[in-house]
RNA sequence: GGCAUAGUAGCUCAGCUGGUUAGAGCACACGGUUCAUACCCGUGCGGUCGGUGGUUCGAAUCCACCCUAUGCCA
């Protein structure tokens, strides 16, 4: 690994155990997993956080109600979200977990440096309490005639003694923060948090032992128990060594990106960074709020019934890993933006796109290479395989040439609409220069350089749609066209082996290059791949290596060695066609 | 009720700061091919861009109001 990259440091939010994990948290965590599998193929040494939020009534509550004790309970859920994870191939470094004794430790002396720098208080607080929830109600849980809506009851009003956070006194530094260019992420969250600034008053922290005990006490006052969001927050900087390692404090604090819902942007965006304002600890570099996952066209939710995990869904459709699920929801919808899940979507893309597109490619290549080179990928004679990255000068000013007879946008897009210029039988060197040098031959308007950098700028954006997009549209079926035009059958039947070895190796190579654009989604494909084509492969550190080597994003221009044996083990993926269940779990 | 985001072909979504006949993929129809996972390649079908008004020579794109969905807040 080259280790003078700046390190990356990447969270997400910690799930509450109170229920079984989703598709929801899924969305998140794989993205995160996206984004941390991305970095380290650039390079940069990688620190990716997840884990549990597991303090608080309601799992008291349904701990209790299990005959349990909370901590007997919390280590089952937390345990279920690992599994789940696992399933979906996560690369974490760390799993926290709120009851972790580092945590607690963090969470005390935080509060401690508030305390010190005399932004807590105590006060009075009055609230609608209801018995039945066991808990304050907010103005939406109470109903028109003033009743909770669960309980259908008029709460208390009780007043009770709690700790405050001078939220209120960090008014203008959070504006300058707010402002600031890429702190909150998608950009047009940025209005709605900057709107909530002006009502913003001073919060809570604290509530009586009486009412919550399952949770951290307040330092110096054990009838109170520190609230949930100063609990949750921390674990950002728990988990990245705060106090107990300096060095990885030092290495990957203040965070790269806090990956979060939408739902949650409030606390990100204005809490934590006072919090961390207050205690004199640097601010995170941004928080990137994600939209929320419908399960065909409904919100996912217990009362709907719909909750489905990742797991049922790779027994549902028979998977043979979390890899379709991955591709899926990186690209069901510009990322930031609320999606849907669809079953038959899922099903008729994972077909298309993963099976018939890709799959399809790596197998008839595959295929021809063991049946017309004996499983040898071919030699090109007379070519160095150092030198096939480096530019040609006849290609490039054959580009240049065409680029300039373009007058104007327009036209290149009229030539674009009339169609690739596809590779004639005499054009076919260049073409193959195309496949391999600078220059794809089939997009004249884009060279094969910058089509890959557009990917990796749109990894950096978090832009997984169109990263895969432009992969798969650019990059692999022009292909399937290439292989068509250049009908390799037909060479072999003819006996032009130089030329079929051209072709081929081209087509290779090609896919080599798009298993590393497609490895941070769906890396167990990608590995597959890599496998294939003959490569020894391995997995160290969170890293795949190849013959050894770990993966980088470099490697794009390091050519498929001449005449390595490939291993041909059948289709990648094979096609979907699993009968549908409905998604809650009804019978067909 | 306030703030924010979204509402575009049967389905999932692109369309940046307004400009010639609104774009992909999937699905569907037809044709081609056989190396391949009933696959791949080609062609075609398909939309009065949520509604109503307005600004403009010109709006899916800007403004106002309304309807629907989602999140936060009250």
């Amino acid at each position: 690994m080259i280790t003078h990259q700046s390190p990356y440091y990447i969270t997400t939010a910690i799930d509450y155990v109170n229920a079984a994990p989703h598709l929801g948290h899924a969305y998140e965590k794989i993205a995160t997993d996206v984004i941390a599998r991305f970095y380290r193929l650039q390079g940069r040494p990688v620190r990716f956080l997840t884990g549990t939020d597991e303090h608080g009534t309601k799992v008291a509550k349904t701990a209790e109600s299990k005959g349990l004790d909370p901590k007997v309970y919390t280590d089952r859920m937390s345990e279920q979200f690992k599994d789940t994870w696992t399933c979906l191939n996560l690369t974490y470094d760390r799993f926290i977990r709120t009851t972790d004794p580092d945590h607690y430790e963090v969470v005390a002396s935080l509060w401690k440096t508030m305390q010190a720098k005399e932004d807590i208080y105590k006060a009075s607080y009055t609230g609608q309490y209801c018995p039945g929830c066991e808990n304050f109600l907010l103005e939406r849980d109470i109903n028109e005639a003033g009743e909770c809506q669960i309980h259908l009851k008029k709460p208390d009003a009780v007043e009770e003694e709690n700790y405050f956070f001078k939220l209120s006194h960090y008014k203008d530094d959070l504006r300058t923060l707010l402002k600031s260019e890429g702190f909150i992420k998608p950009e047009f969250r940025k209005t709605e948090i900057l709107n909530m600034l002006e009502e913003l008053e001073d919060i809570s922290v604290s509530r009586p032992t009486d009412s919550v005990s399952w949770g951290i006490p307040v330092p110096g006052d054990p009838g109170q128990t520190i609230y949930v969001w100063v609990d949750a927050l921390s674990n950002y900087i728990t988990g990245a060594g705060y106090q107990h390692d300096d060095s990885l404090f030092q290495t990957f604090w203040p965070a790269d990106c806090h990956m979060i819902g939408k739902d949650i942007l409030r606390f990100h965006a204005l809490y934590w960074p006072a919090m961390l304002m207050s205690a004199g600890v640097e601010l995170p570099k941004s928080v990137y709020a994600h939209g929320f996952i419908n399960l065909n066209d409904a919100k996912i939710s217990k009362s709907i019934g719909n909750v489905v995990s990742p797991q049922d869904l790779v027994n549902r459709f028979e998977l043979q890993n979390a890899d379709p699920i991955r591709y899926y929801l990186m690209t069901v919808t510009t990322f930031g933006q609320d999606g849907n899940f669809t079953e038959d979507d899922f099903k008729s893309r994972v077909n298309a796109d993963l099976a018939n597109n890709l799959g399809n490619l790596v197998n008839r290549s595959l295929n021809m290479t063991q049946k017309y080179f004996d499983g040898l990928v071919p030699v090109l004679a007379g070519v160095d395989s150092g030198t096939l990255y480096q530019p040609d000068p006849t290609y490039l000013a054959e580009m240049t040439a065409y680029y300039t007879g373009l007058s104007d946008g327009h036209e290149e897009k009229k030539k674009w609409k009339d169609g690739y210029v596809f590779p004639s039988a005499e054009s076919e060197p260049r073409f193959l220069n195309a496949l391999f040098r600078n220059s794809d031959g089939y997009l004249p308007s884009q060279p094969l350089d910058q089509l890959l950098d557009d990917v990796r700028f749109k990894y950096q954006c978090f832009d997984f749609e169109f990263a895969l997009f432009t992969t798969f549209f650019h990059l692999i079926n022009p292909v399937n066209q290439f292989i068509d035009a250049m009908a390799p059958w037909t060479l072999a039947k003819e006996g032009d082996t130089e030329k079929l070895a051209r072709v081929l190796y081209s087509v290779l190579e090609r896919i080599r290059q798009v298993a590393i654009l497609i490895y941070p989604v769906t890396p167990l494909l990608a590995q597959n791949i890599f496998e294939q084509l003959g490569y020894t492969v391995s997995e160290k550190n969170k890293e795949l290596t190849l013959n050894g080597q770990p993966l980088q994003w470099d490697n794009l221009y390091e050519p498929l060695p001449f005449g390595q044996a490939i291993h041909l083990t059948g289709p990648l993926l094979p096609r979907l066609d699993s009968e549908i269940v409905g998604a809650s779990g009804k019978k067909k």
